[in-house]
DNA sequence: CAGCATCCAAATAGATACTG
DNA sequence: CAGTATCTATTTGGATGCTG
């Protein structure tokens, strides 16, 4: 991979609506699918239902079932029951899955990093279109 | 950066309600915001409105503004108009939104290179489950 | 061209109660 | 413990018509 790499995004592939990935996209990008994957990659081990749901703050029980087993469903985690009373379940990064987080951790990371810069400019934003109602043409634009 | 660059996720950071990275990845992790990053990336300069709206298939004009508008507000994105007739409005990558880019490309691309790979895992998942509703302890399970 | 406004349908998320 | 089921509230998305 080089400094153009990018290329193999190919015009108009990606993009097409028929495009397979697409629905690979769908699943990756959805908050809390990064968090899972970003939480087993950090913790580098199998974890149970309700230490993710611990860790994920803020997530229901509902949205973790439903995150969990998309991801289960396209091969990204693996799910080990073991029969034991209480029974316990853990989920696990599969090598494809393992290669997902690298790419959502590092979005993770890089929000954290620039997190204060881009509230910020959102807050400048906010403030500019209450006092001018964005007009088609605003102050200061070109010719 | 290193092969530990995960540490910066650290434990229970990203993962709290309350961290402010989390309304950025709420953005990021938005398919259409994605492809708009990535068309913007692969492109390499400013696009206007109703391309951006053909290039990337099946958005709807409303979505597309949607978008659009929160990575303005992020600084993601430049907005710039031209008052000419018809008006004429580009859209451009900041230094941020081109840094963001980078990691939503990563993802666009490995989701076209695993696409076929995990469409077949999800297609044999979904026929598992329809020959077994999912007991909780399926055969072939550990101890 | 580049939008905004409105209405409506559908998908998503939350809360709550219950089970192997 | 690790879910399922159900009901409801909120969000999201699409279609359509109009404007500077």
């Amino acid at each position: 991979m080089g400094t153009t790499s990018r290329a193999s995004v190919g015009r108009t592939l990606v993009y097409r609506h028929d495009c397979p990935s697409r629905t690979v996209i769908e699943v990756l990008a959805s908050k809390w699918a990064l968090y899972v994957l970003a939480a087993l990659r950090e913790r580098d081990r199998p974890m149970r239902f309700n230490e993710l749901r611990r860790v994920l703050e803020g997530i229901t029980q509902k949205m973790l079932t439903q995150t969990l087993r998309a991801l289960e469903r396209d091969g990204l985690i693996t799910r080990t029951v073991y029969p034991t009373v209480p029974p316990r379940v853990e989920y696990g990064l599969t090598t494809l899955g393992s290669e997902a987080g690298r790419l959502t951790s590092a979005i993770a990371e890089w929000s954290m990093e620039h997190a204060q810069e881009i509230l910020k400019a959102r807050g400048e934003f906010d403030d500019s279109i209450t006092e001018d109602p964005r007009p088609i043409t605003r102050s200061g634009d070109p010719v």
